[in-house]
DNA sequence: ACAGTTTCCCGTAAATGC
DNA sequence: TGCATTTACGGGAAACTG
């Protein structure tokens, strides 16, 4: 009977399907009250069972009680709790789909007992399917298991939960199902963790980390500088509350993958964006080189997912502009702020950008993206006047505003407009300087010899 | 005893504050699933029947069956059905406050069987309170009604339900509590409902309409411009088909309003748009104004809410900028837009706008905005280039590009390349003229005397 | 096929809980 | 009080349903 068990639980595969924008073939991220799916097959092809067993899913089977009094919350199915008879499927086996499920938290009296609770983005969780089995006037329970299940209420808990997930894909390449994995989680072999999060991007952005970039990223997690030999040392080790935490690696990193998702995914994958780079090696890369030369570069500071451009300006000051935030990506494409950006300084109207590190004209790198783009805008509609955004910059800096310490109120009092009104002017001096030319037009962009 | 029904119904007053976004002091739109709140008060100061009275919310009672009949949907109260005790209010009289109550739609099995069935935003229900009422041995009913309630089941059926209200509360000032009204529903003056669209911009921009406004919104919604007088005729009426259908007036001017809510309250509030001008009338106006007078025009084409402005440019020619949506101007403000506005034609860079009509100069119009959110994109950040967005536009618009069958393509076919880079050096031929100047940069924006 | 209507669910903001 | 977690719901899009 025993071996019979085993053999039957073995045969059963578990497939999901849930809508999470992160899951991949693992869907391993539910969200209470977003509906999953679940498609239960008996890979033995036993067709005379047909219609005679039923499949009952529960959540947290066996390790219920382990779970509560570690901190755990409980769960229970929504609707679809309700088992669902076999059927059979076109190549002959059995299964059973359970369309319409859903997560509901139980809420259990006193939460907080417990010592050294996990934060909810580190509770592993299963949901086993079990067929209570009639054989032979023998009973028993075939029951076959999910992978491990982070359950989320909100979707700004996924970014952890992903970091999660791919910390315990890493772990139980060794160690495999080992659901107490975050109550003392060991560190990770940097080797390991760059290929995952390489991986991440490969999936995300279609290209993976090249060396330069996972070396930016090691200094940064791993830190330890001190084999600045930039060899993968096989000693380094990351921690997970390093990776994981607030303010961490991964939150970041995430950001990054979302911009990439979102913006500049053909960007990424053609490989124009350089990205993990640290600004002082921005500077090594960037002095040698021509005016003009530029690359681009992922912010460092900016908490959530930003990109920024460096580049070798006049008498080879290296300048970078205020990142661009996923934001403001919404209204315009980097390829064409890079084709458009315009400085005006010292009383002239430039393109400082010219050359995509190393020396890429950037038509021949960006041409294709910005061209597609710009054509749609460019057409005339109803006989209005066509239009653009373009991205521009007034340096140097003029000097700081005096520090106001109301500035709440100005927008009812008229009394601070003749100071704002001085200090825009001081600001557009260069930009906005009154020319007539012909008819009453200011002449803002020209260069004045 | 009927006398006493009577009196007591009339002392019950009905508030409720739901969380939409449109509703004002009459909550009458109400979204299935969503929370909203009833207080129910107790007007006669009755305090002898403290904790003695209990409320029962109840969904179109009494007119159940007529309205099924008519295909209406049925609703129920989710979860806060229950009756709730009364309880004393700080005045010392009776109250009784539902604070979760939502609803959900009881599917009937037959629906569409009623011929002239009205859209879901037509159906007039009523929400009714009633206390189940012993004295002096004899038991009777006491009733509060709602206002006429709406039921939408998302955000997008908004705008046509605040049609429905808007006309309700227009034929109710004179014929009260007409819940059938859209089952035939009579043409309306337009001086009434002229006086109700311009409340609409007092309560979403702090700015009523003036007649000019209001002339140009009778000539598209009554039409009929045999009378050009452009006096109000008092015979000139409106048809709710035509005020409130698909592509009619109100979804247009509701866009408007959005926009206004959205992204120019202030602007809208100090008069500083023109907005309903037509293109013939601004062409009158502008036309005897000095090059650079203009003025702002809400789009008459563009479906969800769009702004334009139209000037007078070199040689007396009116232009009209393409209009900024939504979600353009989420990234970058209308007094931004102005105040930078760039026209590069025939080889030279101009700000074209320069008067707001009559004759208003622009910074003296638009200053007291674009200064305040230019300070904040204008601050040097960590050692970064400040930067900021910028509208242009190159006119006059290129030969226009020969049509492509399959512009799917293109992305992967690098064979069209060279294509694109011809048809666009050709648009940009006046604005990206390279000019060498110090180092390598070219210098796109210059007036090349 | 289609339009009116509802459902679904992300992402943000607010509320809640601990 | 602050932070972790959940709830709420607008908005866009997909799914439904006659």
């Amino acid at each position: 009977l025993s071996l019979l068990m085993k053999l039957v639980t073995n045969a059963l595969v578990v497939e999901k399907q849930p809508v999470m924008h992160k899951s991949q073939h693992r869907p391993l991220i539910l969200k209470t009250e977003v509906q999953f799916k679940v498609t239960v097959r008996f890979l033995a092809n036993l067709p005379e069972f047909k219609y005679q067993l039923k499949v009952k899913p529960i959540f947290d089977k066996d390790v219920e009680e382990v779970k509560t009094a570690s901190g755990f919350r409980r769960f229970d199915f929504n609707s679809d709790d309700s088992k669902v008879l076999d059927v059979d499927t076109p190549g002959g086996g059995l299964m059973a789909e359970f369309g319409h499920m859903s997560l509901k938290e139980k809420k259990s009296r006193s939460k907080g007992q417990c010592e050294n609770r996990l934060v909810v983005t580190e509770e592993l969780h299963i949901i086993k399917f079990v067929i209570v089995f009639q054989y032979a006037g023998q009973r028993c329970n075939i029951e076959a298991s999910s992978l491990p299940v982070l359950v989320i209420s909100s979707t700004n808990q996924a970014s952890s939960a992903w970091a999660s997930i791919m910390w315990w894909n890493m772990q139980s390449t060794m160690e495999p199902w080992n659901l107490s994995l975050f109550s003392n989680p060991p560190p990770l072999p940097w080797q390991q963790l760059s290929k995952a999060l390489s991986w991440q991007f490969l999936s995300v952005g279609q290209r993976e980390l090249d060396e330069n970039q996972l070396s930016m990223l090691r200094d940064k997690i791993v830190g330890n500088c001190a084999s600045e030999g930039r060899s993968d040392d096989p000693d380094d080790h990351v921690q997970w509350s390093r990776f994981s935490k607030n303010e961490s690696a991964w939150m970041w990193i995430d950001g990054i993958l979302d911009l990439i998702k979102k913006h500049m995914v053909d960007i990424w994958r053609d490989g124009f964006i350089m990205g993990f780079v640290s600004k002082e090696r921005t500077r090594l890369l960037l002095e040698k080189k021509p005016a003009g030369t530029f690359l681009i570069r992922f912010s460092e500071s900016i908490k959530y997912g930003a990109i920024t451009f460096s580049w070798v300006d006049q008498n080879t000051h290296i300048r970078a502009v205020e990142p661009y935030t996923k934001k403001e990506l919404q209204g315009i494409s980097l390829p064409q702020i890079i084709y458009h950006y315009s400085l005006t300084a010292h009383g002239k109207t430039r393109k400082p950008l010219l050359y995509l590190y190393p020396d890429i004209p950037k038509d021949v790198a960006f041409g294709r993206y910005y061209k597609l783009s710009e054509m749609s805008s460019t057409v005339d509609i109803n006989g209005y006047v066509n239009r653009k955004l373009v991205s521009v910059s007034v340096y140097p800096i003029p000097p700081p505003s005096p520090p106001r310490e109301q500035s709440m109120e100005v927008d009812t009092d008229v009394e601070t407009d003749t100071d704002l009104q001085q200090l825009l002017d001081e600001l557009f001096a260069d930009f906005s300087r009154p020319t007539c030319t012909q008819g009453h037009f200011l002449n803002p962009l020209s260069l004045q010899g």
